[in-house]
DNA sequence: CAGGATCCCAACTGATACTG
DNA sequence: CAGTATCAGTTGGGATCCTG
């Protein structure tokens, strides 16, 4: 059975530990993705954690209509979010977020503030290690 | 300018707030790609933050050469990430994290907390919705 | 030992057009 | 309004071979 260090599995090797492929890197794949994070955001200020679709896309600057169902129906599959059908004409569907969609939204937010905190370093480090290259 | 609510910055359109393409995504894309998240955990627990290609290449299952050094390569770019170059023969290479990579991890871990809380429901939630859907 | 150089394939992304 | 279908471009990832 795989142990647990600082609060990473790994499989111990006869030289050390081995890591795998996990679940940490399943979540963050879907949140690395071009427009989860900000479906996201959106969402995490709306009224009820809530909005339609024609909010969100109005609300993210450059998502197309493709982009926006493909990254809601991500969410749903992995239960962050609840798609409701309204079955009118014209139709409306709205997305909300679950309890667990909801329940990320402070470590997230832990996450994104070292980012924020660091990111204009990080902007310096790569032009420096951009410039440095050429 | 951009405001900031709940941590995150967006710019107020005419229909409320308006998300572009941010900083937080260029990081979590890069932690978000295959093997990034074990390099760091890697180096997180070893000795002085600090391991040479050999040992990573050898306690990550799976990984190639070229994938390694891309993603170290990728690390050392932002900053997180040291390259220590003794030219012996043959020739030996160290990585360390920076103080700026050491000073993610808690924030990282925190992310990582909840991730291995709901991973369970995540994939319970994933195998349902892929079953509804056949 | 630690990589760089190539080639290849699959997946993500986007633009566009169509529809219940 | 909220999608789906199709096609095309780009990128990520892996396999393999070569080198200081």
């Amino acid at each position: 059975m795989d142990q647990l260090i600082h609060g990473r599995p790994y499989h111990e090797g006869e030289d050390g530990p081995i890591f795998r492929p996990c679940a940490p890197h399943s979540v963050l794949e879907r949140l690395g993705d071009k427009w989860t994070i900000l479906v996201m955001s959106h969402l995490a200020i709306a009224p009820g954690y809530r909005l339609r679709f024609s909010a969100l896309k109005g609300g993210i600057e450059g998502i197309t209509q493709r982009m926006l169902t493909r990254t809601l129906r991500n969410l749903e599959r992995d239960g962050l979010l609840k798609r409701h059908y309204f079955p009118e004409v014209p139709p409306r569907v709205e997305y909300e977020l679950t309890a667990m969609g909801a329940s990320m939204l402070p470590a997230l937010e832990g996450f994104t503030a070292w980012i924020r905190d660091n990111w204009p370093a990080i902007e310096e480090s790569r032009s420096t290690y951009d410039g440095a290259k050429r």
